[in-house]
RNA sequence: UGGCUGAUGGUGUAACGGUAGCACAAGUGAUUUUGGUUCAUUCAGUUAAGGUUCGAAUCCUUAUCGGCCAACCA
């Protein structure tokens, strides 16, 4: 009965069904290549979910790659971020390589190079290097060294291996065209010398292939099919493809998208660092951070970050997220899943009156309304209770809809209330609200035939539990840093971007949640319970406000 | 001033020569024991100018505006 609908392809896709066209019968191959010195961001969430969304609809296999030819800045703690954090989002590599792995083989492909006359060892420094290059508008030069024979390069060329030159004194360079347009084809390095000890191959070697020799090769190694890659690397793609050609090796093929960038956040490996090394952060894993495990610790769910890469897209023309977005794919599946209870965040005290002291109810409340199999839970009333600041007004205008001075309320899963006097303090602050509360009017059996407009949060007081509550905002204060090109990214980190609240009572069935768990506080929002979490001490991290702003009076 | 690449509502993304659609955001209304959810509804777009065509977001030309490229980083 619903219409024949075609569904649409993004640009990658179109590619792999023509492929699939073309090659009847063989499966595509992708591959994700992390380099192990940072976290994964939002960004790489998006290439995660492309690649293995790719050979998941497609059939195929996708291999887990770490691009680790540069000693210096790459680090094992680095792997097992990354490789916990593709797990938690849900997919599974066939394979998982690194480059390092093809060592070996890069080497023996230098040599071949050398030996067809497409390598030469250069002494130049890298002054003299970068000099030679020219400039985009300015063709470079050849370099002194450029016609080197072959037999003394392939001499030069295992000394450096051998170790016999200090850091920086020589390096392998494609033999290719210093005047191409192309500034990555005028004699690219494809190798340097680094004495420096690497996270997997220790001190084995201390000549280092640059990316541009490493990475289209693992790929040919692996028999990639589609290597898709962000569209800075475009101008390196000739390049990918004069190695494979000369290489005489498989030919797998790079396609480029445009990085996706998310607003008033950042995400850039080198920036992030940054916010980690200078303690502006907590970590890596710090709830603001747009990192995977950032997110995962601010209660972020893996299918929530997984409709939002759908939802995005793939396109090549450069975008700017909506956060709003990210936000709302997360509050779709939280308000799903998660339990409702109670919270007072900043609260003062209420006293029932009519209600006799000392005496406890345990009152029914549906965990989740949006779940018929969530249940219900007892939650304890008596006649000292907590309310939201905001929830009271001594005078309020019309379309307030809270507890105000002679005015009703009903407390969420318990009585209708009416505020007969406010108690003041010495300085003229509120100390506490006199209520009376209408027996008939409870929960389910109202019979009071009161009508109130809203109907609040709330805690009992000699049953509350104390809890710290972080509330997270947006990282920077400006959507789009890059606007101000001239100012420091730091200084726009928004300095409300964590607010913690102490001794914050909440309901005594919060006492056991486990870390890792989101619940919505009912009427403020998605809160996670942080791995702080011990010894009885409860904190929760901010993961969402509900949608909307309440207005404010 | 070289080369490469891109341009569709505020944002993201479709339409592959034949009705510019979807989602988010924003607004309005209904429902609601969460000012949440849900439902209904409104606003709002093809960078510009020419050309080809019965017909152009789509093809061609020119212009304009963005992004990337001069690490022994990836």
């Amino acid at each position: 009965m619903s219409e024949p609908t075609t569904e649409s392809l993004n640009f990658i896709e179109e590619i792999v069904e023509d492929w699939m066209g073309k090659n009847p019968g063989e499966h595509i191959i992708t591959r994700f290549p992390p380099e192990p010195n940072g976290y994964l961001h939002i960004g790489h969430a998006s290439s995660i979910c492309l690649n293995f969304g790719l050979t998941n609809k497609y059939g195929g296999y996708t291999n887990l790659r770490f691009d680790d030819t540069n000693p210096t800045t790459e680090e094992t703690e680095y792997v097992e971020s990354i490789k916990n954090d593709i797990k938690w989002l849900g997919f599974d590599w066939k394979n998982e390589y690194y480059a390092s792995d093809y060592f070996n083989n890069l080497y023996e492909f230098a040599k071949i190079l050398i030996q067809k006359g497409l390598a030469y060892v250069d002494d130049s420094s890298s002054e003299t290097i970068a000099q030679l290059k020219g400039t985009p508008t300015k063709p470079g030069e050849n370099s002194p060294f450029r016609e080197r024979a072959i037999a003394e390069n392939l001499d030069l060329f295992e000394r450096m291996k051998l170790g016999e030159f200090p850091d920086g004194t020589r390096v392998l360079r494609a033999k290719i065209d210093m005047s191409n347009p192309n500034m990555i084809m005028r004699d690219p390095i494809l190798y340097r010398i680094k004495k420096a000890h690497h996270h997997r191959t220790g001190d084995d070697w201390c000549i280092y292939p640059m990316y541009d020799f490493a990475h289209g090769q693992s790929d040919s190694i692996e028999k990639i099919t589609h290597s898709i890659c962000t569209m800075e690397f475009i101008p390196h793609r000739e390049l990918y493809d004069w190695c494979i050609e000369n290489l005489e090796i498989f030919p797998s093929k790079q396609y480029e998208f445009a990085r996706r960038n998310l607003n008033y956040t950042i995400t850039s490996k080198r920036k992030l660092l940054q916010l980690v090394n200078e303690g502006h952060v907590s970590g890596w894993d710090d709830p603001r951070m747009p990192t995977i495990s950032g997110m995962r610790r601010r209660g972020y769910t893996a299918a929530a970050i997984r409709n939002f890469c759908d939802k995005i897209g793939i396109a090549k023309r450069d975008n700017i997220v909506d956060m709003a977005l990210l936000e709302f794919c997360v509050r779709e599946d939280l308000n799903k899943s998660t339990d409702r209870l109670m919270a007072v965040l900043d609260p003062i005290k209420v006293v029932i009156t009519n209600y006799p002291e000392g005496k406890t109810e345990q009152l029914a409340i549906e965990n989740n309304p949006e779940d018929e199999n969530s249940g219900s839970r007892a939650i304890p009333f008596s006649n000292t209770l907590y309310i939201e600041s905001e929830d009271f007004m001594e005078e309020a205008p019309k379309k307030y809809f809270r507890l105000t001075l002679g005015g009703y309320v009903r407390l969420k899963g318990a009585y209708i209330i009416k505020c007969d006097e406010i108690v003041k303090k010495s300085d003229g602050s509120i100390d506490y609200l006199k209520c009376s509360y209408a027996e008939n009017s409870k929960s389910g059996q109202d019979t009071s035939g009161i009508a109130v407009k809203g109907t609040i949060h709330w805690v009992s007081v000699p049953h509350a539990v104390q809890a710290e509550v972080r509330l997270y905002d947006r990282l920077l204060s400006v959507p789009d840093p890059s606007e101000f090109p001239e100012q420091d990214f730091k200084d726009f980190i928004n300095p409300n971007s964590l607010v913690t609240l102490k001794n914050v009572p909440v309901e005594p069935a919060m006492a056991n949640i486990q870390p890792g768990t989101v619940v919505q506080f009912m009427r403020k929002g998605y809160f996670c319970c942080d791995l702080d979490t011990k010894d009885g001490q409860l904190v929760f991290n901010r993961t969402a406000t509900l949608k909307g702003d309440m207005p404010k009076f």
